[in-house]
DNA sequence: GGTAAAGTAATACGATCGTACGTATAGTTT
DNA sequence: AAACTATACGTACGATCGTATTACTTTACC
């Protein structure tokens, strides 16, 4: 064991995260590296010691993204049984994670995808492999729900989970763009209506407020 | 009349629609005004003598490919009768609007509005006041449609509009990724079904090709 | 304890960014 | 014809971008 490398590792995964951050709201292109570094309170040459060029925070940026929404969105879900359950506590993770800014711009793959997903290169390989993944989790388990029957009368898998994640990068933008949280309520009320479940459950439900 | 205000218009709509269509794939924050001016084979001060400054220029681009995205797809749905076969003819048309790639990098706004949503300023403004218009005009129809009873069992005009803009969105994204155009029929399904249509009617539908 | 490795930093370089200024050209007005 | 105005262009400036080079500090292993 090393404690160089450990230690270089520590301060390369906080500046993959801080740079996740920053292309939150300023894209993947628009964050500088005088950015970064000063954001850490490091010097410029040391983001560069940490990776050779600004591609390759790029890359670490999503690979940190990739791995703090892991654990804020599929991690938490994990634990629930497989099926409607899961799903719906993978909808309602995203959206608490939205809601609470695990990243000050909302969703790192909502503002990250459609900038790039029009220029070829690693970084759009990158995210596209993300979005691939994430929408196999949510089709793997609206499978499951279906082959349960508790979706019933529902779209093919592949759809439902393409209509879901739809949803929810929609109530993202919606946020941001009005600074409320109302949108978020909107998409799991109309997840909760595709996914057949009665009224919505984690959004209102305060009635007998007295 | 002035002959060179006109000409100075008419040059400044060109500019205008170029940075829109730049802008489509290098964001409006990566597009450069060297990149704008070698685009239409003038100079860098001519774009600068037409707008004064990028921030001009932005937000030319997102009135001009407002104006672009009304001409290609509001103003042919506008012929059909309101309600249910207007806001198809909507659907209809932006996808084909996506899908003959009227901005090479697909949707203006959809490349545009996640990378200003966090960002405040005049472009977020401009771009939320477009996104509200859009959706208003979906929902006018879908409350139209639903006051003709050809939408039964469905949530609210607002939340029919929010859905059927969010699997458009949704399918420019995964067109841009994988540069295929199957996900934008696997939007016009969704919609389609999600408007209780039967099957679908513009997507397939090549019975009888003799 | 000395040495090699890795992190951190200071400095500098070329390129390109957005912008400002001066000027030539073409059209309008008097 | 002369004065005026708006467009277009060339040039130049300061700032900042990403990157390369170089030296110094810290840390772990011999």
């Amino acid at each position: 064991m090393d404690g160089r490398v450990e230690r270089g590792d520590r301060t390369r995964k906080a500046l993959a995260a801080e740079a996740a951050a920053i292309a939150s709201v300023d894209g993947l292109s628009g964050m500088t590296l005088s950015q970064l570094a000063h954001a850490l309170g490091v010097s410029k040459s040391s983001v560069q010691a940490a990776y050779g060029t600004k591609a390759d925070v790029q890359l670490a940026a999503v690979a940190a993204a990739s791995e703090i929404f892991v654990s804020a969105v599929v991690a938490p879900a994990q634990v629930l049984p497989e099926g409607l359950p899961r799903l719906e506590g993978l909808v309602d993770a995203w959206l608490a994670y939205v809601e609470r800014r695990v990243f000050p711009g909302g969703c790192f793959m909502g503002a990250v995808t459609p900038e790039f997903d029009s220029r070829p290169g690693e970084v759009r390989d990158a995210l596209a492999r993300a979005r691939r993944g994430w929408l196999a989790l949510l089709e793997r388990q609206a499978a499951a729900a279906q082959a349960a029957g508790d979706i019933p009368g529902s779209p093919s898998p592949e759809m439902l989970a393409f209509e879901i994640d739809a949803l929810l990068a929609a109530a993202n933008v919606s946020r941001n763009l009005s600074d409320d949280t109302a949108p978020l309520a909107v998409a799991r009320a109309l997840i909760s209506l595709r996914l057949g479940s009665p009224p919505t459950r984690a959004t209102k439900r305060q009635s007998k407020p007295g």
